[in-house]
DNA sequence: CTTGACAGGTGTACAGCGTACACCTACTGT
DNA sequence: ACAGTAGGTGTACGCTGTACACCTGTCAAG
C-alpha cells in the first residue's frame, strides 16, 4: 500500500481553490483543474461539494470570513468605515473574490450573516429603520470592500502614441480627466481604477451625506 | 432556386442577439442557438462578428446607443442627472445588459463616447477636471442606469414560515430592514433590489455631495 | 464570354466545460 | 464475520466556442 495522500474534506477543498483563484485567477479554478491541483479525479470533488456553484460559495465564504468583526466602542461611522475598509483589505488579497461576487445572485448564510451585523452597526447607532435599508442600498458593493469599475481606464500596457492622438481627437474629456491624475496599481481590486483614494473618497462621501441626512432627522 | 432568405449582415445579427437576449435572457445566447434563431448554421455568424466577444461588445453598443444624447441648455446636474435616468429607462429594457457589461472588462469605441459626452457635461459645467475624475468614479456603473445589487433580499417565491423565523433569529437585522419598505418589482433591473426609489435616492445623495463639493471651490 | 477572385453559408471536428451514473475499495459499527 | 457507507475512480453525455476545409453564387477584369 502506497503512502496514502491525506483525505479530501471540503475545508480542504475550499482552502485549495482559493489557493489556486489566487495564484492563477478565477479561470483556473474548473472542476478538472482544481481535481488535477489536489492530485486526484475531477468526480472526486463532487463528493465534498455538491457543484461547481456551491464551490464557488464556499470560495467566497472563506473570504467574507476574512473580514475583520465590528469593532465595539466606536461610533457608528467609524465603525462601519473601518469595517469596509477592512473588506477592502481582504478583497486586496483575493482579487477574484470581487467578480465571483458579483456573478452570483443569492447570497450564503455566512454572507448574510456580515450584512446583518453591518446593519447592526447602522441600527446600533441610531439610524432609523429606513434610512439604514436606503444606505444599504446605497453602498451597494462598497460594504464589500470594493466599487464597481466597470472598464479599465488605466491600461497597462503603454499605449502608441498615434493611438494616443487619436483619443485625445474622439474622447477629449476623457483624456482630461483619465490623464490628471494617476493611479496606484498597487491598492487596485481587479481591472479598473478601483484604488484606495479613490475608494476611500467616495466612501467618505457617502458617509458624509448619510450623516447629515441623519442629523436632520430624516425617517423616510 | 428556393425563396432566399434576406442576406445576413452585422447589424442584422446584432439585433437579432439583442432580441433574444430580451426574450430568453443572456444564456439563451449562443452561437448556435443565435444562428438557429437565424435559420443558419452556427459557423455562419463568424463572417459577420469576429468571436462571442465582439457579439457581446456589440450588443452592449447598441444599448448604449439608445441612451438619449445630453440635453442643452441644462445646469450640470439636471443634465447628468437627466441622462443617467435616460440610461436606467435603457436598462430596464434590456435587463440582460447589466450582467453583460459588468462582465467585459474593455471598453468600445462606443462606450468611450457615452463616458466622454458624460464627462463633458461636468466640465462644461464648470468642475474642475479633479473633481469630475472622482466623481467619475465614484459613479461607477450608475452612470449606465444601474446600480450593483449583488444579492437578492427580496425573493418572489414567498418563504415558509419556519425559515422566516430562523430568519429572524439568525439575522434580526436584515429582517428588521428588509421588511420595513417593500419594492416596486416593475422598477428593477436585474436581480436585487435596485428599484427606481432606491436608484434616484443614491444619486441624489451623490449628487448632492457633488455639488456641495464643487461650492467649497474644491479642487484637489 | 470566360475566368478568377471573393463574400457568405455549410459541415465536420476538437478541446474544454460541468456532471450523471456505475463501480470499486477500504474502513467502521454491530 | 458481515453489512453499510464514505470516498476515490472511470466512462460517458451534452453543452460550449471556434478552427479549418469546402462549396456556391455574384461580380469585375481580361
Amino acid at each position: 500500500m502506497p503512502a496514502r495522500r491525506e483525505q479530501l474534506n471540503r475545508d480542504r477543498v475550499l482552502a485549495a481553490a482559493v489557493a489556486l483563484a489566487d495564484a492563477e485567477g478565477a479561470d483556473a479554478v474548473s472542476m478538472r483543474g482544481l481535481a488535477q491541483r489536489l492530485g486526484v479525479v475531477p468526480m472526486a470533488l463532487y463528493k465534498h461539494v455538491a457543484n461547481k456553484d456551491e464551490l464557488l460559495d464556499g470560495m467566497i465564504d472563506a473570504v467574507v470570513l476574512e473580514i475583520e468583526a465590528p469593532v465595539d466602542g466606536l461610533d457608528w461611522r467609524s465603525a462601519v468605515r473601518r469595517r469596509i475598509l477592512s473588506a477592502r483589505t481582504v478583497l486586496l488579497r483575493h482579487p477574484w473574490a470581487r467578480r465571483a461576487m458579483e456573478s452570483k445572485t443569492t447570497p450564503t448564510p455566512i454572507v448574510l450573516a456580515y450584512m446583518d451585523s453591518t446593519i447592526g452597526i447602522f441600527l446600533g447607532g441610531g439610524l432609523s429603520v429606513d434610512l439604514t435599508h436606503h444606505v444599504m442600498h446605497a453602498l451597494g458593493s462598497r460594504i464589500y470592500g470594493f466599487t464597481q469599475e466597470l472598464y479599465d481606464t488605466t491600461p497597462a500596457i503603454e499605449i502608441p502614441p498615434e493611438v494616443a492622438q487619436f483619443m485625445a481627437m474622439q474622447f477629449p474629456n476623457i483624456v482630461a480627466v483619465v490623464t490628471s491624475s494617476p493611479h496606484d496599481p498597487g491598492s487596485v481590486v481587479g481591472p479598473g481604477c478601483d484604488d484606495q483614494f479613490e475608494f476611500e473618497f467616495t466612501l467618505d462621501l457617502f458617509l458624509d451625506g448619510v450623516e447629515r441626512l441623519h442629523h436632520k432627522g430624516w425617517h423616510s
